[in-house]
DNA sequence: CGAACAATTGAACCGATTCAAGATGCGTGG
DNA sequence: CCACGCATCTTGAATCGGTTCAATTGTTCG
């Protein structure tokens, strides 16, 4: 059912060309023998089709990975079997550092759609970002961020309040990543969107259609365009970054 | 109002004597010169007031800090104005490690009761951990673990399962640090409890006595006694640590 | 086309909040 | 030591946001 982790077509670890490492979130600003060490220990691989695997809750934790393209969810499943979505996860954006501590992996990665990504040896990672200290300060500072945002999605808020601050969230991380921060596609169904915030998804369902009544979107489908950012700013607070 | 945070009152960066970094976070295994080397970056200082700030929100980071006695909350607050605690920190343990990512302090750090700590120069710490491939080892593990945390805390929960599992969360983290996991004072008062897991006091107050009803726990005041761990642990589910 | 699944809509229900009142604990000063 | 006042905590009743359940519509794909 699920394909297996990437090194497993992957005999040895090979440049990974089109993943410019200079456009993920660890822009390290190398160059020569440098940039070649970094390239040596990231592993592209073949891309995933909708709602496959790439790796397990309870796997041996080996490698990070960065979206190349499409979108990754993290799932963790509590021990009544009930799985909540941790984050979706765009192109140029890295996951699995949940996993450093506990050497496992806590939640399962699954592609939304037909994605593809680079998987970076993490032991290799760690031992060459001793060589190199702007590669440790930019780890660190990604795992600080991680923190920061995951504490700041621990307030109380309205279902209404959470579902426009992740409108505003994903808009902002379209941005960054140079897409379009007013239009975009949802590659994740309703129900997904509903159990990362933590509703059900009727809730979802209503909520974006008092956004449209209100003028606040327009929505096709999965293609969803912001027309008042700005009263969606102030509807979602703090939720998103601010 | 508010002492200001501690190097104003340590000239220079002085040995912390009390502060076995051993049974801190940081369990690096260091000796001889590596140890003394860490030891000065370290700073103790005066004791801390009940309500006392170690930092506000806003202020720029420089520090890590580590709980040497008492207990101390982190707070940050919305554009709304409204306040949310995002922890608790007990001795031991570190906090100010969301503040890397964004060079200021996210959060305001707080003293509950009568409490001390150790302040760590951030730049200092991570310039050694260049040195030390174990303490950089250390930070990674540390900050991962934050970031795990943070996100099982996110799953949807009754206020029942909140409860009971915040209680099994500090007895675990009371019994990995020496203490009874069993028997301990809830310093801080319900107002804050119901805040940090987002509920309101009252709710927090009738949960109390239900779970005295069924004999899960006696509390009188501040001081708490589990008396049947398993049943507790049963209804929190995976909201504690699993 | 028709089966299977996803999304929407409506109505009843429930957990938790809110509001208001009362109880308890605690420090201060008489 | 007790009385007072303040703050925290507790308890009860009404209310509300969001869920649940059930039925309908819409979409995708063999």
């Amino acid at each position: 059912m699920s394909k297996q982790i990437a090194s497993s077509r992957s005999p040895s670890f090979l440049k990974c060309g089109q993943c410019s490492l200079g456009s993920l979130c660890l822009p390290v600003g190398l160059d020569g023998q440098d940039m070649v060490d970094l390239e040596n220990i990231v592993d592209s691989s073949s891309p995933f089709g909708n709602e496959e695997r790439v790796y397990n809750a309870g796997q041996t934790f080996d490698r990070i990975y960065a979206v190349k393209s499409g979108m990754f969810k993290t799932v963790i499943i509590d021990s009544l079997g009930n799985d909540h979505i941790t984050g979706f996860h765009l192109p140029g954006e890295l996951f699995g550092l949940d996993a450093i501590y506990s050497k496992k992996y806590m939640s399962s990665a699954v592609s939304l759609g037909t994605s593809s990504l680079c998987a970076i040896e993490y032991k290799e990672l760690e031992s060459l970002s001793h060589k190199l200290p702007s590669l440790q300060h930019q780890l660190l500072n990604l795992m600080s961020k991680e923190v920061q945002q995951s504490q700041s999605l621990n307030v109380d808020l309205t279902a209404e309040q959470k579902l426009a601050g992740f409108l505003i969230a994903l808009a902002a991380r379209y941005k960054q990543r140079g897409y379009s921060e007013t239009r975009f596609h949802l590659v994740m169904p309703r129900r997904d969107i509903a159990n990362h915030l933590n509703m059900a998804p009727e809730t979802v369902s209503r909520l974006f259609k008092r956004f449209v009544n209100d003028g606040l979107l327009t929505i096709n489908r999965t293609d969803l365009t912001i027309v008042d950012m700005t009263a969606l700013k102030e509807m979602g607070g703090c939720a998103s970054v601010c």
